[in-house]
DNA sequence: ATACCGATTAACT
DNA sequence: GTTAATCGGTATA
Protein backbone atom coordinates (compact mmCIF):
# COMPACT_ATOMS: atom_id res chain seq x y z
CA UNK A 1 0.00 0.00 0.00
CA UNK A 2 1.47 3.40 -1.40
CA UNK A 3 1.25 6.39 0.87
CA UNK A 4 -1.35 9.41 -0.49
CA UNK A 5 0.02 12.75 -1.93
CA UNK A 6 0.97 14.87 1.73
CA UNK A 7 -0.65 17.92 2.23
CA UNK A 8 1.48 20.74 0.34
CA UNK A 9 3.83 22.78 2.55
CA UNK A 10 1.31 26.04 1.97
CA UNK A 11 -1.34 24.48 4.08
CA UNK A 12 0.91 23.86 7.46
CA UNK A 13 2.20 27.26 7.29
CA UNK A 14 -1.23 29.33 7.47
CA UNK A 15 -1.25 31.35 10.86
CA UNK A 16 -4.81 30.25 11.06
CA UNK A 17 -4.26 27.19 14.05
CA UNK A 18 -7.92 26.72 14.70
CA UNK A 19 -8.81 26.44 11.01
CA UNK A 20 -5.91 23.89 10.37
CA UNK A 21 -7.29 21.80 13.60
CA UNK A 22 -10.72 21.61 11.87
CA UNK A 23 -9.09 20.51 8.71
CA UNK A 24 -7.54 18.12 10.12
CA UNK A 25 -10.10 15.81 11.07
CA UNK A 26 -10.94 13.59 8.81
CA UNK A 27 -7.26 13.68 7.29
CA UNK A 28 -5.09 10.87 7.18
CA UNK A 29 -1.69 10.22 9.35
CA UNK A 30 0.48 7.26 7.93
CA UNK A 31 3.19 5.98 10.43
CA UNK A 32 6.29 4.05 8.65
CA UNK A 33 6.66 0.72 10.68
CA UNK A 34 10.32 -0.95 10.86
CA UNK A 35 10.42 -3.11 8.29
CA UNK A 36 8.20 -0.56 5.60
CA UNK A 37 4.64 -1.13 5.90
CA UNK A 38 2.24 1.94 7.47
CA UNK A 39 -0.29 2.11 10.20
CA UNK A 40 -2.64 4.21 9.49
CA UNK A 41 -5.20 6.86 11.40
CA UNK A 42 -8.03 9.13 10.08
CA UNK A 43 -8.24 11.72 12.79
CA UNK A 44 -11.38 12.62 14.47
CA UNK A 45 -10.31 14.46 17.14
CA UNK A 46 -7.76 17.97 17.47
CA UNK A 47 -7.05 20.36 19.91
CA UNK A 48 -5.29 23.68 19.01
CA UNK A 49 -2.49 25.79 20.95
CA UNK A 50 -2.21 28.99 19.76
CA UNK A 51 1.57 30.22 19.83
CA UNK A 52 2.88 33.09 23.02
CA UNK A 53 -0.39 34.36 23.90
CA UNK A 54 -1.65 30.41 25.22
CA UNK A 55 -1.21 29.97 28.75
CA UNK A 56 -2.12 26.17 27.71
CA UNK A 57 0.96 26.06 25.08
CA UNK A 58 4.36 24.82 26.17
CA UNK A 59 5.16 27.88 24.22
CA UNK A 60 3.49 30.61 26.08
CA UNK A 61 5.42 33.92 26.73
CA UNK A 62 7.58 33.20 23.89
CA UNK A 63 9.47 30.27 26.04
CA UNK A 64 12.22 28.58 24.02
CA UNK A 65 13.61 25.84 25.28
CA UNK A 66 15.18 22.76 23.71
CA UNK A 67 11.80 20.97 24.02
CA UNK A 68 9.69 23.79 22.65
CA UNK A 69 12.36 24.44 20.32
CA UNK A 70 10.67 22.58 17.11
CA UNK A 71 7.20 24.32 17.54
CA UNK A 72 9.34 27.77 16.48
CA UNK A 73 10.38 26.01 13.12
CA UNK A 74 7.78 26.49 10.04
CA UNK A 75 5.42 24.56 9.62
CA UNK A 76 4.62 20.68 8.58
CA UNK A 77 6.57 18.78 10.87
CA UNK A 78 5.84 16.54 14.13
CA UNK A 79 6.35 18.17 17.67
CA UNK A 80 6.41 14.96 19.76
CA UNK A 81 6.56 15.37 23.67
CA UNK A 82 6.77 12.93 26.53
CA UNK A 83 3.97 13.61 28.83
CA UNK A 84 3.39 12.58 32.44
CA UNK A 85 6.51 10.16 32.35
CA UNK A 86 4.49 7.86 29.94
CA UNK A 87 2.57 8.96 27.09
CA UNK A 88 4.20 10.22 24.02
CA UNK A 89 2.08 12.79 22.37
CA UNK A 90 1.83 14.15 18.87
CA UNK A 91 1.20 17.36 17.69
CA UNK A 92 1.51 19.21 14.23
CA UNK A 93 3.39 22.75 14.33
CA UNK A 94 1.96 25.20 12.03
CA UNK A 95 2.56 28.43 11.28
CA UNK A 96 5.69 30.11 9.98
CA UNK A 97 8.79 29.87 11.55
CA UNK A 98 9.18 31.42 15.14
CA UNK A 99 5.36 31.25 15.43
CA UNK A 100 4.96 28.60 17.69
CA UNK A 101 1.55 27.20 17.28
CA UNK A 102 0.33 23.78 17.37
CA UNK A 103 -2.41 21.13 17.10
CA UNK A 104 -2.62 18.43 18.97
CA UNK A 105 -3.92 15.29 17.44
CA UNK A 106 -6.16 13.56 20.45
CA UNK A 107 -7.80 10.84 18.41
CA UNK A 108 -7.63 8.33 15.24
CA UNK A 109 -9.96 5.89 13.91
CA UNK A 110 -7.71 3.25 13.00
CA UNK A 111 -7.77 2.35 9.47
CA UNK A 112 -4.80 -0.27 9.46
CA UNK A 113 -2.97 -1.05 12.40
CA UNK A 114 0.24 -1.85 13.63
CA UNK A 115 1.08 -4.73 11.72
CA UNK A 116 0.82 -8.04 13.33
CA UNK A 117 4.29 -9.52 11.90
CA UNK A 118 7.58 -8.23 12.90
CA UNK A 119 7.09 -6.21 15.69
CA UNK A 120 5.90 -7.77 19.20
CA UNK A 121 3.87 -4.71 19.52
CA UNK A 122 0.44 -4.90 21.08
CA UNK A 123 -2.24 -5.01 18.69
CA UNK A 124 -5.65 -3.96 20.36
CA UNK A 125 -5.21 -1.05 21.45
CA UNK A 126 -7.59 1.74 20.35
CA UNK A 127 -6.86 5.27 19.01
CA UNK A 128 -8.72 7.29 21.45
CA UNK A 129 -6.70 9.70 23.68
CA UNK A 130 -3.53 11.48 23.00
CA UNK A 131 -1.15 8.78 24.38
CA UNK A 132 -3.05 6.36 23.15
CA UNK A 133 -2.65 6.82 19.46
CA UNK A 134 0.71 7.18 19.24
CA UNK A 135 0.93 3.86 21.35
CA UNK A 136 -1.12 2.57 18.46
CA UNK A 137 0.82 3.89 15.86
CA UNK A 138 4.16 3.58 16.87
CA UNK A 139 4.88 7.33 17.36
CA UNK A 140 7.83 7.95 19.73
CA UNK A 141 9.44 11.37 20.69
CA UNK A 142 12.73 9.41 20.05
CA UNK A 143 12.07 8.60 16.53
CA UNK A 144 9.36 11.70 15.26
CA UNK A 145 9.77 14.63 17.18
CA UNK A 146 10.82 17.15 14.38
CA UNK A 147 10.15 14.86 11.83
CA UNK A 148 8.58 15.88 8.31
CA UNK A 149 4.48 15.42 8.21
CA UNK A 150 5.31 14.90 4.65
CA UNK A 151 6.91 11.51 4.39
CA UNK A 152 8.36 8.69 4.63
CA UNK A 153 8.35 8.70 8.29
CA UNK A 154 5.30 10.44 9.00
CA UNK A 155 2.70 11.21 6.49
CA UNK A 156 -0.36 13.71 6.60
CA UNK A 157 -2.88 13.58 3.81
CA UNK A 158 -6.76 14.97 3.41
CA UNK A 159 -9.18 12.52 3.95
CA UNK A 160 -12.80 13.06 2.51
CA UNK A 161 -14.51 16.29 3.01
CA UNK A 162 -16.37 16.69 6.48
CA UNK A 163 -19.36 18.13 6.38
CA UNK A 164 -19.07 21.52 8.56
CA UNK A 165 -22.08 20.89 10.70
CA UNK A 166 -20.08 17.18 11.87
CA UNK A 167 -17.70 19.32 13.62
CA UNK A 168 -18.09 20.06 17.20
CA UNK A 169 -16.17 22.75 19.08
CA UNK A 170 -15.79 22.20 23.12
CA UNK A 171 -12.73 23.31 25.57
CA UNK A 172 -9.85 21.45 25.45
CA UNK A 173 -8.77 18.81 27.92
CA UNK A 174 -6.58 18.55 30.46
CA UNK A 175 -5.31 22.43 30.38
CA UNK A 176 -7.02 23.65 33.81
CA UNK A 177 -3.49 25.34 35.11
CA UNK A 178 -4.35 27.22 31.95
CA UNK A 179 -6.53 29.46 33.66
CA UNK A 180 -9.28 31.53 31.56
CA UNK A 181 -7.28 30.34 28.55
CA UNK A 182 -8.62 26.86 30.01
CA UNK A 183 -12.07 27.58 28.78
CA UNK A 184 -12.06 28.05 25.12
CA UNK A 185 -13.74 26.17 22.71
CA UNK A 186 -10.56 25.26 20.73
CA UNK A 187 -10.91 20.90 20.30
CA UNK A 188 -12.65 20.18 17.88
CA UNK A 189 -13.75 16.57 16.86
CA UNK A 190 -16.31 14.92 14.64
CA UNK A 191 -19.69 14.56 15.87
CA UNK A 192 -20.94 11.35 17.63
CA UNK A 193 -17.49 9.23 16.46
CA UNK A 194 -17.36 6.53 18.63
CA UNK A 195 -13.19 6.97 18.91
CA UNK A 196 -13.32 10.41 20.14
CA UNK A 197 -11.96 10.52 23.67
CA UNK A 198 -13.89 10.64 27.17
CA UNK A 199 -16.16 14.33 27.14
CA UNK A 200 -17.79 13.72 23.39
C1' DA B 1 21.53 20.33 43.17
C1' DT B 2 16.86 19.88 44.43
C1' DA B 3 11.67 20.25 44.09
C1' DC B 4 7.59 20.33 41.73
C1' DC B 5 4.46 19.01 38.13
C1' DG B 6 2.25 17.77 33.75
C1' DA B 7 -1.79 18.85 26.60
C1' DT B 8 -2.62 10.94 30.53
C1' DT B 9 -4.10 6.35 31.33
C1' DA B 10 -5.43 2.14 33.65
C1' DA B 11 -6.64 0.09 37.62
C1' DC B 12 -8.59 0.53 41.67
C1' DT B 13 -12.58 1.48 45.78
C1' DG C 1 -15.15 8.51 42.55
C1' DT C 2 -9.60 8.13 43.59
C1' DT C 3 -4.78 7.15 42.76
C1' DA C 4 -0.31 5.03 41.18
C1' DA C 5 2.80 4.90 37.46
C1' DT C 6 6.97 7.47 35.80
C1' DC C 7 10.51 11.00 34.06
C1' DG C 8 12.01 15.09 31.48
C1' DG C 9 11.30 19.99 31.69
C1' DT C 10 11.28 24.01 34.24
C1' DA C 11 11.95 26.93 38.08
C1' DT C 12 14.34 28.04 42.14
C1' DA C 13 18.69 28.24 45.00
Amino acid sequence: MQPPRPYPLDFFRQPDVWGIAQALLGAQLWVRQPGGRYAIGRIVETEAYAGPDDRASHAYGGRRTARTEVMFRPGGIAYVYLCYGIHHLLNVVTAGADTPNAVLIRAVELLHDIDPDLPPRKRHTRGAGPGRLTRALGVTTAQHNGCSLRGPELLLAPGPPIAPTDVVASPRIGVDYAGPDAALPWRYHLHGHPAVSKPA
